[in-house]
RNA sequence: GAGCAUAUACCCAAUGUUGGCUUUGGGGACGGUCUGCAAAACCGUCAAACGCCGGUUCGAUUCCGGCUAUGCUCUCCA
């Protein structure tokens, strides 16, 4: 069996994966800020991470997934006001801020379950956990790594940097963030402008404050995940995750609180998800080319041609690997769709066809392996097993799929004919069926997006299938083309299929 | 300015090579199967892809050097 072996941006290589406790895994992603509501470019990490939880999970190790809730403490724009982003768009929309916060919180975790995501083991918030937050504060100021102004509090970069590698995660150089470092206001309470707050007074008008050793206020950004992690994973833990563009600062200040606060860099291998890029630029607030979750599922943005569903998505999203760039477009969207349907009835295909066989030989393995066409059932075999190594190097989901549709035409053949069942032994059938759905449904995280669970609408589709039976059994094909015909453009297709059935998808 | 990407067959895109027929999705084309006819679906084929110039090599898309083009990041950000 081969070795998992991960990417990890803090040293630029691939290694290979080896948890701290032997057979645990702890995990920590940088969660949504919920101020607003989850556009396509939020999809990644959590989908990303999603299917790396489960595959740690399928591995058999027992993973604790912390994934946090920024519900405050997040600046729009740091300096320039000292406004907290959950409280100015409270403001706005005439909302409690822990009113707004629990409504996109809910309209996240909706977006979550659409994507099949399974629920994280801890999801804690900021809010939550200012006492933590505030007890980093006061141990990094105990260190000489803090200072106060005016009831605020920031982190001194430069002290840190003279004696630890400030910058290694992300590749910057501090001379560097000197000079490119954004002009902001208020940067004269600074002592270096790449210091970064951790603590910030709280202006009378401000909603959401807590009483501190500083006076009132709330956390700076990066001290929440730092003192969310460390509470539920330890000092140290395995992975850290999140997006590419959280590196710099937000990753990259977690290391230089957590090393001072705990001695250590926070995780051993930091894992980050490219990002979704439109017309090759990233989707992001600052380019207002973010296209809502809920746009894609409706297909009610001026840049779609269609609604998208949640498994097309999810299936687009893991033909290219984590680490590459994605680029959105309604041409690569529809050609998951078709890519996914034509991977999926192939799948419910080779579950008839498994049970058939299972149905068969009951006994399973047991029985030889009597393939009649032994080098199909080789490279059959072998197309399976390669599906273990490719997730292995670094999570290939690309490569898993193009290994399942190769199988596609295999399953299609067996049924249509053109290869004997007796081709692949009852073994390697069986395994086949094991394998697709411990893949596509288990670590993929795929499901089926089923049209007909309508129980009546079903009824009423078998009965007209039926009349259409008679009819054309009468060759009374004006009947029949007219149930066809009419059902067609209600959107429902007709399949006569080879052996005499029919099957009903909607268009 | 600094850093980092990318350049793929008829078209679009993904994936990859410790250097020797890599593979995949979509579009399109052609042939076939199925069918009362169709549509759809399915099967097969699309014969030599890997930006340009050099180098190393028996051999480079893959390694090295240079060049061109395009793009991204360096601020909040998934």
């Amino acid at each position: 069996m081969s070795q998992l072996k991960v990417h990890n941006s803090y040293t630029r290589q691939k290694e290979v994966f080896t948890p701290i406790t032997p057979g645990h895994v702890g995990m920590y992603v940088c969660g949504p800020t919920v101020s607003g509501e989850s556009h396509l470019g939020h999809a990644r990490p959590f989908i990303t991470f999603d299917f790396i939880y489960r595959y740690l999970l399928h591995l058999g190790y027992k993973v604790r997934y912390v994934r946090n809730i920024t519900d405050a403490g997040h600046f729009e724009e740091e300096g320039r006001e000292a406004e907290d982003k959950i409280a100015k768009k409270a403001t706005l929309e005439k909302l409690e801020p822990m009113e707004l916060v629990q409504k996109y919180t809910n309209l996240f975790h909706w977006a979550m379950h659409q994507f099949n995501n399974l629920d994280p083991s801890i999801e804690p918030t900021a809010t939550g956990h200012i006492v933590e937050q505030i007890g980093m504060i006061e141990t990094i100021m105990k260190e000489g790594y803090a200072y106060e102004v005016n009831g605020s509090v920031y982190f001194d970069v430069k002290k840190y940097a003279a004696r630890y590698p400030y910058g290694k995660l992300s590749g910057r150089v501090l001379d560097d963030l000197l000079e490119t470092t954004r002009d902001l206001d208020g940067q004269d309470e600074k002592h270096n402008r790449q210091d970064f707050a951790l603590w910030k007074a709280a202006p009378p008008e401000h909603i959401m404050r807590w009483k501190s050793p500083w006076g009132e206020g709330f956390p700076g950004w990066h001290i929440e995940c730092s003192a969310m992690s460390t509470k539920y994973l330890g000092e140290q833990f395995d992975i850290h995750g999140g997006g590419m563009d959280l590196q710099f600062p937000h990753h990259e200040s977690e290391i230089a609180q957590s090393t001072i606060c705990n001695k250590h860099v926070p995780a051993r291998y930091w894992l980050h998800n490219n990002m979704i890029t439109l017309n090759g630029r990233k989707m992001g607030k600052s380019y207002n080319n973010q296209i809502r979750l809920t746009e894609m599922f409706t297909g009610t943005h001026p840049l779609l041609l269609q609604p998208y569903s949640p498994m097309t998505i999810r299936f687009f999203i893991l033909q290219t690997h984590y680490r590459s760039t994605l680029d959105f477009s309604n041409e690569a969207l529809q050609a998951a769709e078709k890519g996914l349907k034509r991977l999926w009835e192939a799948y419910e295909l080779l579950k008839k066809i498994a049970a058939e066989q299972t149905a068969l030989d009951p006994g399973g393995t047991a029985s030889p392996a009597t393939a009649g066409d032994p080098a199909l059932d080789d490279k059959v075999r072998k197309l399976l097993l390669e599906l273990d190594e490719f997730m292995d190097d670094d999570f290939n989901t690309a490569k898993v799929l193009a290994n399942l549709f190769e199988l596609v035409p295999v399953i299609n053949s067996l049924k249509g004919g053109q290869i004997r069942r007796d081709a692949l032994s009852p073994a390697t059938l069986q395994m086949m069926g094991k394998y697709f759905t411990d893949y596509l449904e288990n670590i993929l995280g795929l499901k089926g997006e089923s049209a007909g669970d309508d129980q009546k609408l079903t009824g009423v589709m078998e009965l007209l299938i039926d009349i259409r039976k008679d009819a054309r059994s009468r060759k009374d094909y004006s009947t029949s083309d007219k149930i066809r015909n009419q059902l067609l453009e209600l959107g429902i297709v007709l399949k006569d299929e080879k052996d005499g059935g029919v099957s009903f998808t909607f268009a």
